[in-house]
DNA sequence: TATGAATGAGCATTCATTCAT
DNA sequence: GATGAATGAATGCTCATTCAT
């Protein structure tokens, strides 16, 4: 500001916001143990006393790296709340879209997503807390008479977790499968099952 | 004593087998890079050098046991694998069977499965190759038409590792349901899906 | 301070500067494996880390010493080469210089000269190529006439750096012989043999 | 004996020389330090209680090796002094065969040679005794006025010693000569001396 | 805003040596 | 005469963190 504006933000944040950036990847890469402080401030160009400048210490780092990512994932899920009183019709649609833009958040973000779902001591807890909030989402459609009741909601929101953490990892972030792509398998499976229904009813 | 041999095993396997066992749970409890040597041998009652007449050094120690089930697992992967030609109506069975195997392994080697899932370098390769046996021992069910074709199988495949992983962490584990219940569970899903079948078809 | 630049050197070239000279009078008074880190450190006030600061290891700050001997010393040796077509009255004369010069060198550097010479897996190596230069340095000579040539210049040459090293140990450390007094006894000697030539004669 | 006579010596015996053997080798290759006891008693096909059996520790061994080659060193020395009033004619001869029986013996103990001369802590006291006999071997020649009284025989001495050590390593090692030939070099050498006495007389 | 220099605390690994059998 | 099993005592090295400037 003021003599020729820096381009954006002071020196200062465009530092930290440099070490975040690193950091993320060097975590995601090498874990929380296998990152050093000075691997992260080498590859910013800096060295470790600026580094203690802007974090309290390398699990400040991590931690302000991991809230945000659940900040903005919670953000995500909220919006995707299914109303009540929601066609039947759209219903597959809404959930697709729903998981879809989960999945982009994701690809996105793929360094702070490995981190807080695979190096994270609250990763369990994120996870478990993603499980209750789709199985919110969802215990609403079970009372509709949507979803049959005979399936236990915990362990159907818990596997919905799981699968979508192991997706991520194996189809979204080598590029193998696109979100929508993989939104939609997921309701397709886990709608129609995948017993094949011209048999069944032999 | 006397007659060959000492009560139970020589000694040195005794030690050795105690070390593997006190190393599976301070891995699973701390993670690789949180374990110390000095915590494994003095849970042990031995000193360091002993644990190094053992073990060429600690990373050597968790390869042995992530090798050991990794080797047990695809034992029993390999077991549990569907013959052809097998009937339709004891296919669901069948399938419930060896998820349960599977299950129960897993809940009687709680710390050797969260080091090979969650811990150990390999964990990925170890996911994929399960995923891998999986898919090879449903594909010929749908070539005889039991599964849906319009189901990709390697997502499906990858989705059931994921779901397993996250089930047995979050129910197995905990003690919150037992292998054969979290099987069926599963396969109840999984087959038929967990939309009303009595709406879907007003 | 104030204007640009510390007393003498940057304070990190001091420090290093410090455990470069400690550590080359702990190699030579307890040998390689007999030094430890800890004691190069403690002598010069600091602690270990700081060692790793300018060295990688043990072993690179004790080939750093050994290089800048073998440096210089093949400075030295270098210009001391005979030039071609010298008068036989001063051969005698540039040869002393040249051995003295070496002496100086040695005199001067006690603790390297030790390191390099004996406690260095390249001592063989340095000695060889030192012998060689001597070779080539008097190749020329013998061309020329000045040397006998029933002489092998190889063991000639091989037994004047074995003579250096010895009485550099055993006369000009413990201070008993001066350097020229030791250059000119040795050229005395092998010019001239140690036969009474008075006797020879009759 | 008795009953089947063993070959050579008790059972025990044969294993302390095996491990003495064994040691030399290790000592010369690797170092005192660079040697581990582990490393013999493998060698030797042995456990390391059976090594204390016989040698009380590391350092026991390794002086009884030393003490060995030290022992018979001198005897050797002892045998070719030169008797007071030997011809002039055979003076070279005799000094020559002197040599030669020492290169002999140094070829024949290459380990024990190269532990003694430069691997103990007691090697500078060796050559210094060793120099001092030769000094002695030849004061009386001087006082005899065979040789050049305007020598110094300390320096001459440890001169020679100096090139018998360095001659050793790198000619009669490696096969390069052999000891009659070596001992002749440097009789040759050091009696004429290397000046080309054609041109000196002009 | 930044850094040159330094360190406290810790950890994996090694090796000579010994005890009970 | 021999060994399976174990250890006391080091030692090299690393890393997050800080102080003075």
């Amino acid at each position: 500001m003021g003599q020729r504006g820096r381009k954006k933000g002071s020196n200062g944040e465009q530092s930290k916001a440099l070490l975040l950036r690193i950091a993320a990847n060097e975590f995601a890469e090498n874990g929380y143990h296998g990152t050093k402080v000075s691997s992260i401030v080498k590859r910013a160009g800096m060295t470790q006393p600026t580094f203690y400048l802007y974090f309290e210490n390398k699990e400040a780092i991590f931690q302000e790296l991991v809230e945000s990512f659940r900040g903005n994932l919670f953000n995500l899920t909220r919006k995707s709340r299914l109303e009540p009183g929601i066609e039947i019709n759209s219903l597959s649609g809404r959930i697709t879209y729903g998981l879809a833009e989960m999945f982009t958040f994701f690809k996105e973000n793929p360094d702070l997503t490995k981190i807080s779902f695979f190096e994270s001591s609250t990763s369990e807890e994120l996870k478990r807390k993603l499980a209750l909030q789709i199985e919110e989402n969802l215990a609403s459609e079970v009372e509709n008479g949507y979803f049959s009741a005979s399936v236990d909601m915990c362990t159907f929101a818990e596997s919905l977790v799981g699968l979508i953490e192991r997706l991520t990892v194996t189809q979204l972030f080598p590029g193998i499968k696109e979100p929508n792509r993989l939104a939609e398998e997921i309701v397709d499976i886990f709608l129609n099952g995948v017993i094949n229904k011209s048999i069944k009813e032999e």
